[in-house]
RNA sequence: GGCGAGGUGGCAGAGUGGUUAUGCAGCGGCCUGCAAAGCCGUGGACGCCGGUUCGAUUCCGACCCUCGCCU
């Protein structure tokens, strides 16, 4: 349930999460650490899971990956949608394997939905209808989201309450759940999964002191995706595999802005720009979770021995 | 040097004699099976000097600067 004590009884073992923003230096950490301690890696990240997606989700390198196992990267295609709740299924699951294998579990990423589904567990909900999510697609294109958030309100005042109109997303989940469960949607978040008990989390974060340092290390950052191919990963992504614009993996920083100049909407410029930028919010949307979220060691990523302190950290609880 | 156009918030870009578009970026926040997603909120401006006016970002004049054309 709720994370650790830097420094849990003898019996527990360790079970480390290292969060963060993206281009805080997370992967680096984890190199330090693999090398130092006998761990397994469990990425935390909605992008990481992608096949031939490496360059935009700043994949860890193969030299990187062969310092330590590491899991949950490269395991859906493009064409597929992961999710939070397989996530939480899918942690649990490699956390017990690792343990069992004398082992220790390293979670590390930068999707702290994920990371919150798995600490605080979830509804017991039905999971996502692609057919029927079509079908909300295809009428809201049609007569615009707000008359679907009417059509909530008709079946679920509450849960349309609790939305705005224009929140696309939310309003067809919640449609989708009360239409498979016929039940209003209270009652559904009522009913929590029963899961066994989860190992304590010893959970860092590494977060950047100074705002503007964290923006030039992604303009460089995105600058190097760009020298690296990143436009031909995609362009490669689009022969290889039957995509479109509104699945997860296309909707990922920088793919969608590639796709966009590759349709011819904007030029190289524009790709370069506004890539950035969708970085950089994405980065302000990570350090608003974590500012919310049970930590139990920050460390200011702008340290130069940032990676060491983290494994100092874990190494402490680890015994 | 002459003529023309223009100088508006970090950038782009409207507009008005009095109630300060908008977009992008930034910043703050929300978050239960798409979450690197989706959504909400938000500060900040009218080149400079003088004049007209009850009142000028808006009208007039000078000046400075920018761009284009001409010499």
């Amino acid at each position: 349930m709720a994370a650790s004590s830097p420094s849990p009884p003898a019996s527990a073992p360790p079970v480390l999460v290292l969060l963060g923003p993206t281009a805080s230096g997370k992967t680096a950490a984890v190199a330090r650490i693999a090398q130092a301690l006998p761990i397994e890696l469990v990425s935390v990240d909605s992008a990481l899971v992608f096949r031939d997606m490496d360059i935009g989700t700043a994949k860890p390198s193969a030299e990187e990956q062969a310092l330590c196992p590491h899991h949950l990267i490269d395991i859906v295609s493009p064409e597929e949608a992961y999710s939070a709740a397989r996530f939480a299924a899918d942690a649990r699951r490699l956390i017990g394997d690792i343990q069992a294998r004398g082992r220790i579990p390293l979670l590390a990423g930068g999707t702290m939905l994920y990371i919150k589904a798995l600490r605080e567990g979830l509804s017991d909900l039905p999971e996502a209808d692609p057919a029927l999510r079509a079908d909300i697609d295809r009428r809201a294109a049609e007569q615009g989201w707000p008359a679907l958030h009417a059509e909530l309100a008709a079946l679920d005042p509450d849960a349309a309450a609790r939305l705005k109109p224009t929140d696309a997303q939310r309003i067809q989940r919640a449609l989708e759940i009360v239409t498979l469960t016929g039940r209003p949607l209270a009652e559904s978040y009522a009913k929590r999964e029963d899961d066994a008990p989860l190992p304590p989390l010893t959970v860092l974060s590494l977060e950047p002191s100074d705002r503007a340092w964290l923006h030039a290390r992604i303009a460089q950052r995105f600058d190097q995706m760009l020298a690296q191919g990143l436009v031909d990963e995609v362009r490669a992504l689009r022969a290889r595999y039957r995509l479109d614009p509104g699945l997860p993996s296309m909707r990922c920083v920088g793919y969608r802005q590639v796709w966009s100049f590759l349709e011819g909407e904007t030029d190289a410029a524009t790709l370069r720009d506004t890539g950035i930028y969708a970085t950089r919010q994405l980065a302000k949307r990570q350090i608003t979770w974590l500012r919310s979220m049970q930590i139990d060691q920050r460390i200011d990523c702008l340290r130069a021995d940032a990676a060491d302190a983290v494994l100092h950290a874990f190494a402490r609880v680890c015994g």
